[in-house]
DNA sequence: TTCATATCGTCTCATATGAGATTAAAAGCG
DNA sequence: CGCTTTTAATCTCATATGAGACGATATGAA
């Protein structure tokens, strides 16, 4: 009997979501990633750190964790290196020893004021590729795969539903 | 005056589409992976390789590379771990000495048939979350961003539209 | 106060990644 | 046939990642 035979119906990995959107978003990343480090030198976790304190002001670096969704030790270097560029400026938190508060100095403003436009170019001329209406629906589906993705790791831990 | 009065608009971090982009499918990826990790002890380029192979029964590296959409430093990778743990054949292309030809061993078939059924479902868990049309439509923005990036990636090389 | 515990940011270490070098084999060309 | 160029897969090396340890500080309970 021919030992190859599938069981089971083959799965096409090229219709597979979660492969679909790793492909995709590994695509997108990279020629966004070139292009920061081209033009800035800086690297997406640097650049995400750049634009958050650029539009809030100042953060401290816990703040930075929770609105790149970047872990700790992805934001401590990001910040470290900028630092080093001289772009971000740290100094001591007021009530909080153990915190720091980041704003752009100079540099790093002046950066800002470039990386934003560079961005929302970009943006549009990926975004050019949907119409309107398909960009708003795909905000809204990938807010739903967020939420259920959540959902999910979520019964992980628990003890599922119960039975 | 006040330095850090903005200039341009601010960007909205989470409002970016490539940010938004890379979070969901990072958040999806690492779902995954846990739980081929838990069940199989597979990564996902491992889990890759069994998909294809499992799909196509016989195929040399290079084809594993361009079904799977990975380097070949990654996939080399892959496939000898497969291969040490015993999953995975490897035997000499028979016109060519350079290359080889993989196949799912019976270990391999036995992972590939548990391994389908589970993928299926966890994508069907993920897919609960849309509509049957949203479903379709995700399929399409995903087609369209990745040719859109594909060209904005290849107007890197070529000079621009020459003016 | 004094001690235990939690939190902030960094460091350490083990692993993942990919560009480019490397080795072996094949293909093209005279 | 010899020679150069290309290709398959692996190896090397430099960098990116994150879990957990760490030192310093803050908070809370007694």
């Amino acid at each position: 009997m021919p030992p190859s035979k599938p069981l089971v119906e083959p799965l096409i990995l090229r219709d597979f979501l979660p492969y679909r959107l790793s492909v995709v978003t590994e695509a997108v990343s990279s020629l966004f990633a070139t292009r920061y480090q081209e033009r800035f030198g800086l690297s997406i976790p640097e650049w995400r750190v750049v634009a958050v304190v650029g539009q809030q002001g100042e953060l401290s670096t816990q703040q930075v964790i929770e609105h790149t969704g970047m872990d700790r030790v992805r934001v401590s270097r990001a910040v470290i290196r900028l630092a080093d560029k001289g772009l971000l400026e740290r100094r001591a938190h007021p009530q909080d020893q153990r915190a720091q508060v980041l704003r752009l100095g100079e540099p790093g403003r002046a950066i800002y004021e470039e990386i934003v436009p560079l961005a929302r170019d970009l943006q549009a001329q990926l975004s050019a590729a949907l119409t309107p209406e398909e960009l708003r629906t795909l905000g809204e589906i990938l807010d739903k795969i967020g939420h259920r993705t959540h959902e999910m790791a979520g019964e992980e831990e628990a003890g599922g539903p119960g039975g």
